[in-house]
DNA sequence: CGCTCCCGCCAATTC
DNA sequence: GAATTGGCGGGAGCG
């Protein structure tokens, strides 16, 4: 039914060209809509690039910001893994550890209450290492930094970032004051400027993700953003956006049972992801299907689990579990090729709008499963 | 006119 | 040495 395929008449020549619609956010979406569904687990990123219809250069962005809140990852060249959303709480969970133990001291960045405390040029912010999987330092010889390529990366600086929101009690943190904070020192107005132009891309995705909302700051008026991370609305049990058909799963079990209005910001992230979700996802593994076949255990049993309102709106019921994955990748690009959204169509844009707010519900329906349950 | 941030050049890395 | 990745910032769109 209400696909998005491009019913309307080819319209040839795209008539009303917005820049916005060639934003990463809305990229972003588009790519979510596209892989954030049942069977996805592969991503080439060539098909990414033609499905969306855009310059690999793009994906790049996306996939790179994506890796490091844990929906994907790298399998090799040209590959990621999906992991879904479902990665994101466990993924904000690590960020914040990291962040405690580099002993972010954020705070002291946002309040501008500088003094050369640093003993080195350029700082610590960058080269807190991010994730040091490889235990044996080879920090001999140099440290030249020659790695300064990878601590420039848009993925360490999207974790950074995100770390700067979860490890401040500041609710509010404008671009500005990011990018001074993630820069160190450095008083240099054009690195500051770059730094901010990819902040503004990061952002972007997020907020496509609603994983961070942009506000006015009361009373600078400058915009600013705001971390809202895995619960979308804390204190507001208000009204979910029109929920969305019924039919979205709540979420697991019990995932959120703890949301509530907490309302500190510090622990934002725990709500969501420490315990319960280390509960659920032990729990319940259904609850959590998306991965890859390649060290699947084998059975985990039917059950097909759709993740949140970006279920594809005309899925194909995978029904019978699944062992047909071998070829699923095969269908999936068949499949795709159907959809193939492109930015021009209107139907499209209208739609992302309504999944942007099925995500929203979604969050608000997880906060508040319990209420749903009793309301029978 | 200043805030946003798309676009794609081209260097670093990886096959 | 070709193909991938992806830093970077010019400069255009938009409020």
């Amino acid at each position: 039914m209400a696909s998005l395929h491009d019913s309307e008449s080819k319209n040839p020549n795209s008539s009303i060209y917005s820049r916005k619609d060639k934003s990463l956010g809305v990229l972003c979406s588009n790519f979510l809509r596209l892989y954030n569904r049942e069977g996805v687990e592969c991503i080439g990123l060539d098909n990414a690039a033609n499905q969306l219809g855009v310059e690999r250069r793009r994906i790049y962005d996306i996939v790179n910001i994506l890796e490091s809140v844990g929906v994907l990852t790298r399998k090799a060249k040209n590959q990621y893994n999906w992991k879904g959303f479902t990665a994101i709480p466990l993924a904000l969970e690590v960020l914040r550890k990291k962040a405690f133990t580099d002993n972010y001291k954020v705070s002291h960045y946002c309040s501008f209450a500088s003094d050369g405390t640093e003993n080195d040029s350029r700082n610590s912010f960058n080269s807190s290492n991010s994730n040091i999987d490889r235990n044996n330092t080879k920090s001999s010889g140099s440290s030249k930094s020659e790695n300064n390529r990878k601590e420039k990366s848009l993925g360490l600086l999207t974790q950074n970032f995100i770390k700067l929101f979860i490890s401040s009690n500041a609710d509010l943190i404008s671009l500005d004051t990011a990018a001074t904070a993630l820069l160190g020192d450095v008083h240099d107005p054009t690195a500051m400027r770059t730094k901010v132009r990819r902040l503004y891309d990061i952002a972007n995705v997020f907020q496509s993700m609603n994983l961070l909302e942009k506000v006015r700051h009361p009373e600078s008026g400058k915009p600013a953003f705001r971390w809202l991370g895995v619960k979308g609305y804390p204190g507001s049990k208000a009204s979910p956006l029109d929920a969305t058909n019924s039919k979205q799963r709540a979420f697991g079990t019990d995932i959120t049972n703890s949301v509530d209005l907490k309302r500190n910001h510090t622990d934002s992230v725990s709500d969501w992801s420490s315990k319960d979700v280390t509960v659920a996802m032990h729990g319940n593994i259904d609850f959590l299907k998306v991965e890859c076949d390649e060290n699947i255990t084998g059975q985990r049993s039917s059950k097909e689990f759709v993740f949140g309102p970006f279920t594809p709106a005309t899925a194909h019921k995978v029904g019978t579990s699944g062992n047909k994955k071998l070829k699923l990748d095969q269908d999936w690009e068949n499949l795709a090729d159907i959809y193939r959204p492109q930015y021009r169509n209107k139907a499209l844009i209208d739609l992302l709008g309504h999944y942007s707010g099925a995500w929203k519900s979604w969050y608000v329906e997880a906060a508040e499963k319990k209420q749903i349950k009793s309301a029978s």
